[in-house]
DNA sequence: TGAAGATAATTGGTCGGCCAATCAAAAAAG
DNA sequence: CTTTTTTGATTGGCCGACCAATTATCTTCA
């Protein structure tokens, strides 16, 4: 009456976890369900049980990185002192070190925003994750004005301002790694940042 | 003893266009031979004539892009005043009104980044672009420190930072163009680069 | 001037190969 | 013994590359 239970999440958690790391080594073109189902370690016809198509397991592998990276920002966000300004650092420099130490991460990022300019569904999951990183930074970048320590800003200006630059500086380190180093980068993103947001009058 | 002359440039930019033009309306995955045989208007063996192979049809198109956004950004810092800051807030709202009134182009970049990563060649192309874009960035920002009117700084950071900045707010502005208008994202994108480089200690 | 010849340019069909998707049947677990 | 899970072979289709044959254009020389 009842038979083999719950092993359809971990099976369904693995084949995306072996397409992200696909996707990072062989990149988008590069993507076959073959290749999923031998870095996954099962036979071809099981990805089709557990997934529609090849596009559904797209979907998945994009919200699996997407959440993973706002959790890591969140917790770079809310880690450490409560001073705005460190916290701020804090963040920037966990993004930039992201860039450099976590390479794969970046590139399945990039190797999705190819295909999100022509399907509607990964752009929408990719939107809510800019969306709620621009909140992120947004809510450090209040908490500074009402504390006094950064200057009136309109907030989601900033954040985009901020999460344009981090992204921007981030990209050049993933075309060419030896343009500069990370420590370098962070010191001067968090400088731009600093000034941005500095109280007193240009 | 000659035959027809002179129709083989013509024939191979018009291929490289057409390549350009579908990689705008399919992405890199909806690429193949037929269509850009099909946009160009010439049969599919023809391609094979011109190019050894596909890859060296996108090594051309992104030649091609590479020296066309060389072109126009270099065209923006060089026109109009002498003047360092207004000179370089024109590059920077040039860049972002690109992202958003010609967005062909900026798709165009997106489908390469994600081959880069796995294709030597094109990545080479791709750096060369963007060593320059920092160099003419840090052109106008050396200009500026001579002239006084910007902070000394280190030219080439600076112009990393400016250049992200760009990148990517362009960025948010490619995935989401109802973020914030282009007007907007120019004059707060101008905001923070006037206060990263104002003279006054912050 | 105009035909003949030489060769660049172009065509469209063909080929092997790989892809995503399907499915009947077997295996595993309760 | 029932139901879920897994397999691996199969299928139809499209892709990049290749090629023999044809066409278009220019030169040369009568």
């Amino acid at each position: 009456m009842s038979p083999k239970r719950g092993v359809a999440p971990l099976r369904r958690a693995e084949i995306v976890r072996a397409t992200i790391r696909c996707l990072a080594r062989d990149g988008y073109s590069g993507l076959t369900m073959k290749r999923v189902a031998r870095e996954a370690g099962v036979s071809q016809g099981i990805l089709h049980y557990y997934f529609t198509d090849k596009r559904a397991i797209l979907v998945a592998a994009l919200e699996t990185v997407t959440t993973d990276l706002d959790r890591r920002v969140a917790a770079a966000q809310s880690r450490g002192a409560r001073d705005p300004r460190a916290r701020l650092l804090a963040l920037v420099g966990a993004c930039l070190r992201l860039a450099v130490e976590e390479r794969a991460f970046w590139i399945v990022f990039v190797e999705f925003w190819g295909e999100m300019m022509h399907d509607r569904r990964l752009r929408e999951i990719n939107a809510a994750l800019y969306e709620r990183m621009r909140w992120l930074i947004g809510a450090v970048v209040a908490q500074g004005v009402r504390a006094g320590t950064f200057r009136r800003v309109n907030v989601l200006r900033a954040a985009a301002v901020i999460l344009g630059l981090v992204d921007g500086v981030s990209l050049q380190l993933t075309f060419d790694p030896t343009a500069f180093r990370v420590a370098e980068a962070t010191r001067f993103c968090g400088e731009a940042v600093t000034r941005y947001l500095a109280r007193e009058a240009p």
